[in-house]
DNA sequence: ATTAGCACTCTCTCCGCTTGAGTGCTAATA
DNA sequence: TATTAGCACTCAAGCGGAGAGAGTGCTAAT
């Protein structure tokens, strides 16, 4: 693509750029270009292809006489070039899973613990976003009698994710027709999809196929808590970005429009094609102008092949983004893992 | 106490320069003082009362010629003639009542909800601090199975909330087994606090009184998991308070001196005596240097008598403390409600 | 005891100066 | 033709001094 625009030496010199401002922070000119990276040509040269590279887009300077440093463009194209040796060695995956060690097959439980996990060792933020589960798939349910009013329910997924929750009902309800109620559910429901099993329980209830009166008021509260499974999102490690910028309302903004999940929901349905696992996105790239000094970089988390959330972090634009894109990528693949471990057992 | 020592007056002045730098954050000169608040003297003997109040510690100037901003000694006097009427009215109750209602039975899940209003009606920083609740009484438990290797422990206590948790465990374990342990343990446990559930259940283990031998690590696992009940502290909020700071690494320390935990116990174990419920916390009043430029105010909450932990709000130390400590008394009570709410059932 | 008057103090802001890093252009060079 | 040396130019950043203004502390009068 831009190959044949720029050729190996400014390539060299681009990357070099964007290398040192992520290091540094500060504008680099060509004298230090020059000097600190051994290459045989003079600063004059470098001035030329600074110029050249600015033209293109891919730099900019904050004012005349200052040194360049990197536009969206000029951290795209460093990304870009970066993207093939993105992986962990074995050792550092190996130190990672033994220092972390994530052991809960509480659903909720298990995606706190993985964004804790990403701000951990990114020190940046750490998101998990997970979305609407539709295609997740019914397994078994149980309900278990507390008291007169309250059902403790527990679903298990076909992956054996479990997710429970109390239900308090307005009305009182016996063992007996609990029981019951939970035999139906168990022998109609398994091998449908939750969406299918909330349909199902719906139509039970017009059709009021049931005998007793008590299937109403739990069915509905079932389809509400337990079948229903809505977005959430996870956020870790706020305080650990706060350092990057001397400006709060601009890491409050960050936060709010990633709380309002508009944009990471484009950005998991829109941009991931396939055969990538991480994808970056940098600074305003999707046009949400309270992004930009930051990037995220995120991989889709799966259970088979369908893609169930996104994961990954959120950091200055200046970031280390082959070590993040590598842990991204290591704890994506974790996150699948842990998604399908319980169908072994 | 210092009714003694300062006149009505200078109380007045003290209270108007405190008032006027919350709410300003502004060192308060002479001049102001009387043309704002119509008192009936001249600024020269304002001056001298203001210069008095410094020399008795509760106020100071940054520098010679700036106005007069307090000192943490001229917050706790301005706090403590405030303890009287720090209610919120009925209405504001209800208001508030209405806006956020907690239905959880969940002890983890009520516990972050009640951070999390704290947080939103306070707009500062929203904690719970649940300590180790040896006192906890033992009602009732229900081991189910879920798979060979896996079990959902719930944990119902005498209050009627409800902690549950999945355990894995490596050997497997039969259904028969399952429910012959989980009858002995409802048995044999009514009544005790977890303390002691934890060490009767050790008993059983060491004397081998259990004929099978499944017994030996699933009782562990219930002695690790569900019967101890472990410090846990729930913050919510921290991007409420970045604005009242210029210095990222302040906040950062505050939020380390709370994770710590130690200050929060040592708030809550020596500076409780029954009588009052809200309790207000200055600067580095408890030594912790980090608390310099914040203030919290804080109550405890119980089941019973016995108190089980902390909760309150962090703020600058120029907060609104009127407001805030109507809000976190009003919050406290709500949460003591839902610790018993269960009983009532 | 209170107050008017006044000198004094110290921050804050503006302004101009200097410094130095870095650029862009031009003309010479390989 | 690409590279380079040379040089004028630009602009942020840092420094210091001047002036304004808010506020104090002291003294002497009421």
């Amino acid at each position: 693509m831009f190959s044949s625009l720029i050729n190996k030496r400014k390539k060299r010199i681009l990357h070099l750029v964007v290398h040192n401002y992520i290091q540094t922070a500060r504008p680099i000119g060509s004298n230090v270009i020059c000097k600190n990276y051994g290459l045989k040509i003079s600063s004059a040269t470098v001035r030329n292809i600074l110029a050249d590279l600015e033209k293109e887009g891919y730099l900019t300077h904050p004012y005349t006489s200052a040194g360049r440093l990197p536009t969206d463009k000029g951290y795209r194209f460093y990304v870009d070039s970066l993207e093939e040796n993105n992986q962990l060695t074995v050792k550092e995956e190996m130190l990672l899973a033994a220092r972390y060690k994530i052991n809960n097959y509480e659903l909720k439980e298990m995606l706190w613990q993985l964004s804790h996990l990403l701000s951990l060792v990114s020190h940046y933020t750490g998101f998990v976003f997970s979305v609407s589960q539709e295609k997740v798939i019914f397994k078994h349910l149980k309900l278990i009698h507390l008291s007169n009013k309250k059902i403790l329910a527990v679903f298990i997924t076909q992956a054996g994710l479990i997710k429970h929750k109390v239900i308090c009902l307005r009305s009182t309800i016996t063992i007996k027709n609990l029981k019951r109620m939970c035999n139906i559910l168990n022998d109609e429901m398994v091998g449908f999809t939750v969406k299918e099993v909330r349909n199902k329980i719906l139509d039970k209830i017009k059709k009021e196929k049931i005998a007793y009166k008590e299937f109403l008021e739990l069915g509905k509260e079932l389809n509400e808590q337990i079948f229903k499974i809505k977005e959430e999102l996870y956020l870790e490690g706020i305080s650990n970005i706060l350092s990057f910028t001397n400006n709060h309302q601009r890491v409050e903004s960050v936060f709010n429009i990633l709380q309002e999940r508009k944009m990471l929901s484009y950005l998991l349905e829109e941009k991931f094609d396939k055969k990538e696992n991480v994808k970056v996105f940098i600074g305003n790239e999707n046009s949400y102008p309270q992004m930009n000094d930051w990037s995220i970089v995120s991989a889709v988390y799966k259970t088979g092949d369908y893609p169930i959330g996104l994961l990954g972090i959120v950091g200055p634009k200046r970031m280390e983004y082959s070590r993040i894109i590598a842990e991204v990528d290591y704890i994506s693949r974790m996150a699948n893992k842990l998604l399908e471990q319980g169908e072994e057992e």
